[in-house]
DNA sequence: CGCTTTTTAAACCGTTCGGTTAAGAAACCT
DNA sequence: AGGTTTCTTAACCGAACGGTTTAAAAAGCG
């Protein structure tokens, strides 16, 4: 069974190191050893990671002498942006019920209690 | 380590049968056997990717006879989307390398039929 | 040409994932 | 009580994941 664009998108965000690279794309192109710096782990994971990206679309790759500059391509985010999308009544719906609790809460000690309706 | 909200959230998107799950839940609550029904595989399963599904808080469960149904929690979808947020100026920006991106994407589709959406 | 730098490939290892079957619980119904 | 329905647990299996170490490839430089 094939993966979709979101199940390999979705997959390739559910690491924590992967989504620190791309937090670290946005800012600008970057190199590979620049990418793994941060990190507490060999060169060659952060290049299994990076492959993990590439192909779920969130980075594109170039030449420059040895280097092999990563950039960030957010094409697959708007897919998931939109996936969520079909959901936002329900959290707004969560959202207000919670509001509507927190001021029931706080409608005692309130120094403008807000009365309901 | 703990997984983040975001790992556990993303790794259980990451799957088509439970983002079909969540598709089903936003009609409104259901009852294990309906949310199985769509699916060729096993109830014990289908109990697997619900689990998965509530530990990431996106779906609660409640009681009824020997039902256990489920429903809709969308709060973490909500980080989800937050997420993404961040990202939006680099796919509003370039249009032209999401045309890219979706042309490689098409290229690539020659033995994985294209999905919905 | 050798040598260094940068990055990837290969092989391996333990864990997790997504599924199965078979058995157990829990609530309902006579 | 016994039986049925609904759902979960347990044990297992193969494949994928996330990391390692070692080695190799590709490009620049003395």
């Amino acid at each position: 069974m094939p993966a979709s664009n979101l199940d390999t998108t979705f997959a390739a965000l559910a690491d924590p190191t992967r989504r620190a690279i791309l937090a670290r794309l946005a800012q600008g192109e970057a190199s590979v050893s620049e990418l793994a710096a941060p990190f507490a782990m060999s060169l060659p994971a952060i290049s299994k990671h990076l492959r993990v990206l590439q192909r779920a679309g969130l980075i594109s790759r170039g030449r420059n002498a040895q280097q092999r500059p990563c950039r960030l391509e957010a094409a697959p985010l708007r897919e998931v942006a939109e996936f969520t999308e079909h959901y936002r009544r329900f959290w707004d719906e969560s959202f207000d019920r919670l509001d509507e609790y927190l001021r029931e809460l706080q409608a005692g000690d309130d120094k403008e209690p807000r009365r309901k309706h």
